[in-house]
DNA sequence: TTATTATGGATGCAATCGCATCTACACAGG
DNA sequence: CCTGTGTAGATGCGATTGCATCCATAATAA
């Protein structure tokens, strides 16, 4: 193939340089009104999509495309905090079954907030609707490929 | 503001996952290669831009966009793994300029073919020419707006 | 049953990062 | 010359991560 072109190595700078502002930015509207940092937001999203009986620590890893010492650190501090709840599993003891308690119910609630909020300010609001079709249907291809 | 539109959220997590995927690949790609992180390559590449009288640790700070910290350790590891040699500054006592060593050089080289390839590989190959211009083009923009 | 292997989770260790702090030198003003 | 303020860098600490390892239970097979 010819060389890569300059628009198409430039946009890889860029693309890093996005995500990290951005991340940035919503890390940082999270710790400045007292919440989690996103990852335990992600986490509690993922527990709510669960209904009653709340997934199992292997379950979260694929979610959250963790490696599994992470998962079991960052349940071990959200349960620490109080926002998580291990469950006795019946029907294997090595596991357990995570339930979340009304105060993670609450954090996950304001943090959705303020990450929505956060996310729109510096990003959402910064995208044509056109541009944001656009940029979705290119990584979404980007993704496939990338996965194939 | 109307809502912001599921395809526009949809790209930020997109954009999110692209970034991790592809820099995890090439990350792991100059490990696999005995070869020190993308970090270490920035640093090097931008010494080298720097011609005959090398920079001082807070230049390279703007640069790479570090926190000062950060630098300062970056530096002292590079420094230990002989790549980068400390260099009196005759008009300033409290700092130091930074030097290139051969090692260092041959190391940026190496370095810089791996993260080409990987980045091709990962990244480039699986974007079309015109895919390519937008995307750079959408996050051109983007940035403008995000620094203004 | 017992031995083997696989799997869910936890933990020890080294490396790294953010944050606050600290030291040393520079550059004023008096 | 001396004192106060600013700036270059380094370092201590707590938190987090990756990697390897370890423990306990499950599943399978002899």
């Amino acid at each position: 193939m010819a060389e890569p072109g300059k628009k198409a190595l430039r946009s890889w700078r860029r693309l890093e340089k996005a995500h990290d502002l951005v991340s940035g930015r919503i890390e940082q509207a999270l710790k400045a009104a007292g919440l989690p940092p996103l990852l335990w937001l992600r986490a509690l999203e993922e527990l709510e999509r669960h209904g009653d009986r709340g997934p199992r620590p292997y379950e979260l890893q694929t979610a959250l495309d963790l490696e599994q010492p992470a998962v079991s650190r960052v349940l071990a501090r959200m349960a620490a905090a109080g926002l998580i709840a291990r469950r006795e599993c019946a029907d294997d003891r090595r596991g357990w079954t995570i339930a979340t308690t009304p105060l993670g119910h609450e954090a996950r609630v304001r943090a959705a907030e303020v990450y929505a909020t956060a996310l729109f300010a510096h990003f959402l609001a910064h995208l044509g609707e056109k541009q944001a079709r656009s940029l979705d249907e290119i990584l979404g291809d980007l993704l496939d490929s990338l996965r194939s």
